[in-house]
DNA sequence: GACATTTGACCGTG
DNA sequence: CACGGTCAAATGTC
């Protein structure tokens, strides 16, 4: 009974925030006093908030009828329809080093079990935003066997929060920023050029304005850019769809991080990983991780059922 | 008090 | 029946 109740009742929180985002919307319709980009994060949200209702409405409907026709396996498909992907992280032994196991997301642990010929346990973790915005997010973290500086971190689901909503506004908005960068970039050069047009170049850094340089640096896709890290991806071939892998990929909010420096290195990994707080520092020591294997099956799939 | 973590119990699957 | 995943009461932290 709690089983369905839970979600049923999330549901119910999540459709009345979206209608309060809708009205939100409503009154802050006029052009004239509201930025477009702020109707844009509010769109994001109600969808975010209808979501998360078809998926919660989902998984009620399926627990009332464990025996309609794919209900008698509903959970284990349930299961298998999730995204799925893993990373390896590679925790350099130097100060805050754990602290690299943050991923930007705020992940609740909800257990952690001793698995089977495994040296280390695996902990289990789900956003912390899945009770209030019925997120579905969930990761699994355990130290490799063989070495024990690698994390095997597994994610199933992607986050259909806010703060996933946020950081995918905030990313578009540090791509315009990019762009606004490099067109105002090319067209100093080419001033200079017309100015001053015996100098060498090519070799020069992108021009950034002196007073924001960390944004013009930071808006590439980190995934890239981070000079830090290494990141090697391999696909099942089932998952290699391009229509559906670009949104895993580049501005991935599975693999941007913000990074949270501070904690003690003594500290439990669990600790680590749960604690997050939004301190951003962006040196980091070695980062590895590889991508194992992509289930490119959105939870679009899990809406398409209904319809 | 509001959260987060811990940990043994429980449950579905193979 | 063993195993992996999740639940939920107890406990910890702020």
């Amino acid at each position: 009974m709690e089983k369905v109740g839970a979600p049923e009742k999330t549901a119910i929180t999540v459709l009345a925030e979206g209608k309060k985002l809708a009205k939100e919307l409503k009154r802050q319709l006029d052009p004239s006093t509201t930025s477009r980009e702020a109707c844009d994060a509010l769109v994001d949200s109600i969808l975010s908030a209808y979501d998360n209702a078809i998926t919660l409405l989902a998984l009620i409907r399926d627990a009332a009828s464990p025996t309609s026709e794919e209900g008698s396996d509903h959970n284990s498909k349930k299961r298998k329809t999730m995204p799925r992907w893993s990373e390896h992280v590679r925790i350099c032994s130097g100060a805050r080093g754990e602290a690299q196991l943050d991923d930007g997301y705020n992940w609740r642990k909800y257990g952690q079990k001793d698995i089977l010929g495994a040296n280390h346990p695996r902990a289990y973790y789900r956003c912390t935003h899945r009770n209030t915005q019925g997120c579905l997010a969930t990761k699994q973290v355990q130290r490799a066997d063989e070495d024990a500086t690698v994390f095997e971190v597994i994610y199933r689901g992607k986050h259909s929060c806010r703060q996933e909503r946020l950081r995918q506004h905030k990313e578009r908005k540090e791509q315009e920023i990019s762009l606004t960068c490099r067109n105002v970039s090319s067209l100093v050069k080419t001033e200079n050029r017309d100015l001053n047009d015996s100098k060498e170049e090519e070799d020069l850094p992108a021009f950034s304005f002196p007073s924001t340089p960390i944004e013009c640096e930071n808006v590439e896709p980190q995934f890239f850019s981070e000079p830090n890290r290494l990141i090697t991806a391999s696909y099942s071939p089932s998952f290699l769809s391009p229509a559906t892998s670009e949104s895993y990929f580049s501005p991935s909010p599975c693999l941007v991080n913000d990074f949270d420096i501070g904690h003690s290195l003594e500290s439990d990994f669990g600790e680590i990983i749960s604690n997050l707080t939004p301190i951003t520092d962006f040196s980091l020591g070695d980062f590895d991780i590889s991508i194992d294997a992509v289930d490119f099956e959105s939870h679009l799939l899990d809406a398409i059922e209904f319809v």
